[in-house]
DNA sequence: AAAAATAAATTTTTT
DNA sequence: ATTTATTTTT
């Protein structure tokens, strides 16, 4: 048979060499991922294939072919992600490209948003509301409601937290209200038609007060490319290549979108069912799943050699996921070298746990790990709490991911509520949280003020100069006037957020937090520091609100950027990354798999096929017997997930 | 009637 | 720790 010779094209000596640098760079099948050129590509990747960094030679690729890079749309799960991504990008081009857009859908959905914004009933410094703004509102709209129930009914009527979910529910997948409460909460079916009354009030109010939630950022973007044919295409003419990475954790919505961009761009998704591990954020399986489907001349392209593992470890994953009857078929191979077999850790209690964990990170550090290269893994954050003080006695410097949030203490969010209302001033939930802040002012008061507001046309000003104005609490708004005037003028945010201390919020803070405002006055001073890096008041509100661990990152970059810690991490906030040595703690019956409400065993199981293939070498999960949470004594048993294991596959650890 | 003070409840995982 | 519900005070 005749040997094939493909003549090049002119330009392409220059892609011919970035070729055979790939070739070196990458296996077959990232090398066929990174090049191919089908319309529709999915690629299937099991942990550490390295489906991120074919992902970002792909996008490398596609600018050395001559794609100009604002044609190329790389959406990630975290806008960290994205940046590490662009980092990366940029060391292998040896070029930082310009105008690529990366970030998460709901981040690109925003920007979308904003410059459409008049289309879809809003100016464009909506608001975004995370979830305690949310909250907020939608309490006020429940409050309007039970007003006109009987104070029994009031009682019956479900819990707007539950309401919350079943609206979200609703809307990300892209049901009606009425098909989510008949197929998911058949009990709670009498109060469908209240359940929709809210939800549509709920939707004035957001109108009313320009403002779009989370939800939204998806589900209008959507709702902007269907009704404006004419903007869809720009968009895709646009993007000619969408690159989607984590794409087991997309929802209905984000498929569709995905979709509609694959009318008339490249589109190129990676992901693994196996780590499909946002269920409870409606993330739909049969994205991945179906993809094929819905593209039938997509390629699909499958990863399954690990290069992070050793085959003892991935032994045990493959194990593990195989136990899941809802997976597609997949067997890692590890290509690492025999290492230890991972550990399992039987302590008495909670103390014991962290003894033996810190023990251990210590013995690990002398034989010449990194601190960065270790970290802690746990289902739930209140999981790690003993273990926090532990490493804080032994002074091992340490950074936390996921759980309880820095933008979540009391002073952060009053001052960020005021940059909020600077920003937009028809924003009601960060006025329901500045206004009772101060003397004489309470709801019956906000109520009426915040109705004055909506029905002003530039609310500040009609603070300032006295045209709002409550019938009582003088001393208090005359605090909250001169607030306004002195914030209303300033360029910098920081210089807003000292204005917001100096001219009432320091005193309040003094009086609300007697005990600790010195530390709370230091830790805004150092947010005020931090947001010197940000343009304008918009991008820095959208990024703490889009993004919540941005803070932490910069908190050490101000003083050392590569400074050496250890990791803390939620299970969830680890996916995507790897280290030496991980630790999971609590596999215990009751807390992982979580003891709350129904359990979606599969689901969690996916969530310790995360948690254990993180680790490259050492591997080591800890199972307790004594719980003396909740002020009594409980005994528990190892995980189910443990106990599925056969044993050959770990070493059983007693401590002495 | 409204605000302030006090007591009780709530916390999986996250954009 | 912070939000929400309840009671007391103004």
């Amino acid at each position: 048979m005749a040997r094939k010779y493909q003549l090049s094209n002119v330009e392409s000596e220059e892609y011919s060499s970035w070729l055979l640098k790939l070739e070196k760079e990458l296996n077959e099948s990232q090398f066929n991922f990174a090049t191919n050129e089908a319309a529709a590509i999915i690629g299937l990747a099991g942990p550490g294939s390295g489906k991120t960094r074919a992902l970002v030679y792909r996008a490398a690729s596609l600018i050395k072919k001559g794609v100009s890079p604002d044609n190329v749309l790389l959406m990630t799960f975290t806008n960290k992600a994205a940046e590490v991504m662009k980092l990366r990008l940029k060391r292998f081009l040896g070029y930082q490209p310009e105008n690529m857009w990366a970030g998460t859908f709901h981040s690109i959905g925003a920007r979308i948003l904003r410059s459409h914004a008049q289309l879809m009933g809003r100016n464009s410094n909506f608001s975004i509301l995370d979830e305690d703004d949310r909250s907020v509102v939608l309490k006020h709209v429940f409050d309007q409601i039970k007003k006109d129930l009987s104070p029994e009914a009031q009682k019956l009527f479900v819990k707007r937290g539950f309401a919350g979910k079943v609206i979200s529910q609703s809307r990300n997948s892209g049901q009606s209200l009425n098909e989510v409460i008949d197929l998911y909460y058949e009990q709670y079916r009498e109060f469908s038609e209240l359940l929709q009354r809210a939800s549509e009030e709920y939707e004035e109010r957001k109108k009313e007060i320009n403002a779009f939630d989370f939800d939204d950022l998806l589900v209008r973007w959507l709702e902007l490319f269907k009704n404006y044919p004419e903007i869809r295409e720009m968009y895709q003419r646009r993007f000619s290549h969408v690159l989607v990475d984590e794409f087991q954790d997309t929802n209905i919505i984000q498929g569709k979108i995905i979709d509609i961009m694959a009318e008339k761009s490249n589109v190129c998704v990676v992901g693994d069912d196996a780590q499909s591990i946002y269920a409870f954020r409606f993330a739909e399986i049969g994205n991945i799943v179906q993809f094929p489907k819905r593209h039938p001349d997509c390629k699909i392209i499958k990863m399954e050699e690990n290069y992070r593992s050793t085959p003892e470890i991935v032994d045990m994953i493959n194990h593990v996921i195989s136990i899941n009857e809802g997976q597609l078929p997949k067997k890692l191979v590890s290509l690492k070298s025999s290492g230890e077999k991972p550990w399992v850790v039987s302590a008495r209690d909670v103390y014991e746990e962290a003894a033996f964990v810190t023990q251990r990170i210590q013995e690990l550090y002398q034989k010449g790990l990194k601190l960065r290269d270790i970290a802690v893994l746990y289902r739930s954050s209140y999981l790690s709490q003993e273990l926090e003080l532990e490493i804080i006695k032994r002074r091992i410097p340490y950074r936390t991911f996921g759980g309880l949030k820095f933008m979540q203490k009391a002073h952060i969010k009053d001052v960020l509520a005021w940059m909020k209302v600077l920003y937009n001033s028809y924003d009601e939930a960060s006025w329901r949280r500045v206004i009772p802040l101060h003397p004489g002012l309470g709801k019956a008061a906000t109520d009426k003020i915040i109705a004055e507001i909506l029905k002003s046309q530039e609310p500040l000003n009609d603070i300032a100069n006295g045209k709002i104005m409550p019938s009582r609490g003088k001393q208090g708004w005359e605090t909250i006037q001169n607030t306004v005037i002195s914030i209303m003028n300033k360029e910098h945010i920081d210089a807003i957020i000292y204005a917001i201390l100096e001219s009432g919020y320091h005193e309040i803070m003094s009086k609300n937090f007697p005990d600790n405002w010195e530390e709370r006055l230091h830790s805004l001073e150092r947010l005020a520091s931090y947001s010197e890096k940000y343009q304008d008041l918009e991008t820095f509100l959208e990024a703490l609100s889009l993004e919540e661990t941005l803070f932490y990152e910069s908190e050490d970059e101000g003083e050392k950027g590569d400074r050496d810690f250890l990791t803390l991490s939620t299970i969830h906030s680890s996916k995507g990354k790897e280290w030496d040595a991980v630790f999971l703690l609590a596999a215990n019956e009751g807390q992982f798999p979580s003891g709350w409400g129904e359990v979606n065993m599969e689901e969690e199981r996916r969530l310790f096929y995360v948690a254990t293939s993180r680790a490259a070498k050492y591997l080591h999960i800890i199972t307790y017997t004594n719980d003396y949470r909740q002020g009594t004594f409980f005994v528990t048993r190892p995980s189910v997930f443990l106990r599925e294991i056969p044993s050959e596959k770990y070493e059983l650890i007693q401590l002495e």
